[in-house]
RNA sequence: GAUUCUGUAGCUCAGCUGGUAGAGCAGUACACUUUUAAUGUACGGGUCCUGGGUUCGAAUCCCAGCGGAAUCACCA
């Protein structure tokens, strides 16, 4: 255990003496709430004498001590409530034990507690609540950063002191930064409602949530390289999910029509402020769909995510703003490419493709294909300035190996992206389902994993058969659960649309 | 992986060209029955990230390491 700091031995001996009162710092029994903070803020009238019986619980926040009387701050799960604490109330006998010693002695800051009580507005005005019981629910042993606030007369707006901002402590300590931070709150609390908000859509329609395995004997559905696992018993190599998508599509091939997930995927790669090794992703196939309908199912969802977290379609993000009223603006690949960079590539093979990047200053590998060489292009001088979504369609057969091939423009498949603030929000196909011609992508995968990309996709014979026995034909989406949060939330990295980020070990010598 | 910045009290930070470690909040004690960044008085609290080096003397300078952030690289 860590070295024990002077206020942590404190609240220690704190407990020993609540324990000496008789006071149980830790009781097992419930207690009742019939109230939160917020309601009562939202809905006390003085004129109606309502909230005359509360039971509230929560932390202990701050508390001012004025002789017989104190006022005090909870914090529960809704917001914060002043507490107006009279000694002669709490303690209406000759036994001031509770007032003198348990309240202003032994409770500190951080102390759950519960209180019951009356609602009454204090001569400033604020709603407070005048407490005649209060009890210890949980005794805490650490002190928390001390923040506090002041609102501007004049401005009206609320002044931070000492904000607990420190990058490491708030990612490391999550818990801690939830409390004192009421921003963090409601950016997760964003997350949950976006998330809530596409399963809501997407029910309605009828699709049917699943679970597909995330260990699974072959990673498929991506280019990525996966974490690699074993299994004891049956002796075998495993790898964490890379996709959903090969899983998925043989729900397909058994007959759902309308299949979804939300998945923790894994990716062994760099790690930046748009990348963590874990990451959620919402993946949807849909049966006798096909790419076109999919982005007007896109469009829809993500603006009515955007009402649901903002009740308007437009969200800040950063220094703009960006609106996600339907229609958005499509581009093919090359349209795009085109329009950014003046060049039609259109119909160049691979040489002049890698003379086009050199003039663009595109730094290339010589295991790129044709395909990455454009997509290379495209990652370097669209992408980042697409701002107001955008979607993006028609992408070279190549780097598409799931897609199908386009039904009028050679060399391409039905494939869209949607960029969003500079970045890809989600990427979607009409479903590849010629099994020839599935197996035939997969060796070209091979291919080029032999020329040296690491990020290359296995053949999964199970999948092939799968398409074998028939699949109709599909639309599929995949769309980053982390990514669109960080957009909805304004949040500048995947970390603070994250719990739980992944950090190395703090103690490592 | 590269570059830059960064690590000092529970929290937020200051600490100059090297000379006994500082502030505010938080804490402790006392006072105070409508305060709200409550107030007043007094007090306590440190492995200055770790390990070396230079020096009479290192939070400070040098080297190495560890953690974190940003940008880049990588990553559809």
């Amino acid at each position: 255990m860590h070295q024990l700091s002077e206020q942590e031995i404190l609240r220690r001996n704190k407990l020993e003496e609540l324990q000496k009162l008789g006071i149980e710092p830790y009781p097992s029994e419930l207690f009742d709430v019939n109230f939160y903070a917020q309601e009562i803020h939202d809905n006390y009238h003085p004129e109606l004498n309502n909230f005359q019986e509360v039971v509230l619980a929560g932390r202990l926040m701050s508390s001012r001590v004025m002789g017989k009387a104190s006022f005090a701050e909870l914090m529960d799960s809704s917001g914060r409530i002043q507490l107006y604490v009279n000694r002669d109330e709490i303690c209406p006998g000759e036994d001031k034990t509770l007032y003198n010693v348990v309240f202003k002695k032994l409770l500190d800051l951080g102390d759950f507690i519960g209180v019951k009580g009356h609602v009454f507005k204090t001569q400033v005005g604020e709603t407070s609540i005048h407490v005649t019981e209060l009890k210890l629910l949980a005794k805490a042993l650490r002190p928390l950063p001390v923040v506090k606030t002041q609102k501007d007369e004049a401005t009206g707006e609320t002044i931070t002191y000492d904000a607990f901002t420190d990058p490491e402590q708030r990612y490391r300590q999550r818990y801690v930064d939830l409390v004192v931070n009421p921003h963090v709150r409601d950016t997760f609390v964003k997350r949950s409602q976006l998330v809530q908000s596409m399963r809501n859509y997407l029910n309605d329609k009828g699709y049917l949530e699943v679970e597909t395995p995330i260990l699974q004997p072959l990673y498929g559905g991506a280019a990525a390289r996966p974490f690699k696992t074993h299994h004891n018993t049956l002796d075998m190599d495993l790898y964490l999910r890379i996709a959903n998508e090969l899983y998925l599509k043989r729900l397909i091939v058994g007959g759902f029509d309308g299949v979804y997930e939300f998945s923790k995927d894994f990716r062994n790669e760099g790690m930046s402020r748009f990348h963590n090794p874990e990451f959620t992703q919402m993946e949807l196939y849909v049966a006798y769909k096909d790419y076109a309908w999919m982005m007007d199912l896109v469009e829809e969802m993500v603006e009515r995510v955007a009402l649901a977290l903002h009740g308007k379609t437009e969200v800040q993000v950063g220094d703009n703003v960006i609106n996600f009223q339907r229609p958005w603006q499509r581009y093919t690949m090359f349209e795009a490419i085109e329009k950014y960079t003046g060049e039609a590539i259109g119909e160049m093979d691979e040489t002049a493709l890698r003379a086009t990047a050199a003039k663009l200053n595109v730094h290339l590998e010589p295991s790129m294909g044709k395909a990455k060489i454009i997509d290379e292009i495209f990652g370097e001088h669209v992408e980042g300035k697409l701002i107001q979504p955008t979607f993006i369609t028609d992408y070279p057969v190549e780097m598409s190996p799931l897609a199908k091939k386009h039904r009028d423009r050679p060399g391409m498949v039905e494939r869209f992206e949607a960029i969003c603030n500079g970045k890809e929000i989600c990427n979607a196909f009409s479903e590849l389902n010629d099994p020839i011609d599935q197996r035939k992508r997969f060796e070209d995968q091979l291919e080029l994993g032999k020329r040296g990309d690491t990020e290359a996709m296995v053949l999964d014979e199970d999948f092939l058969r799968a398409l074998e026995y028939g699949m109709p034909p599909t639309a599929g989406l995949g769309i980053g659960i982390d990514r669109l949060s960080m957009i909805m939330t304004n949040s500048h990295s995947i970390q603070d649309v994250l719990f739980f980020p992944q950090m190395k070990p703090e103690n490592n010598g």
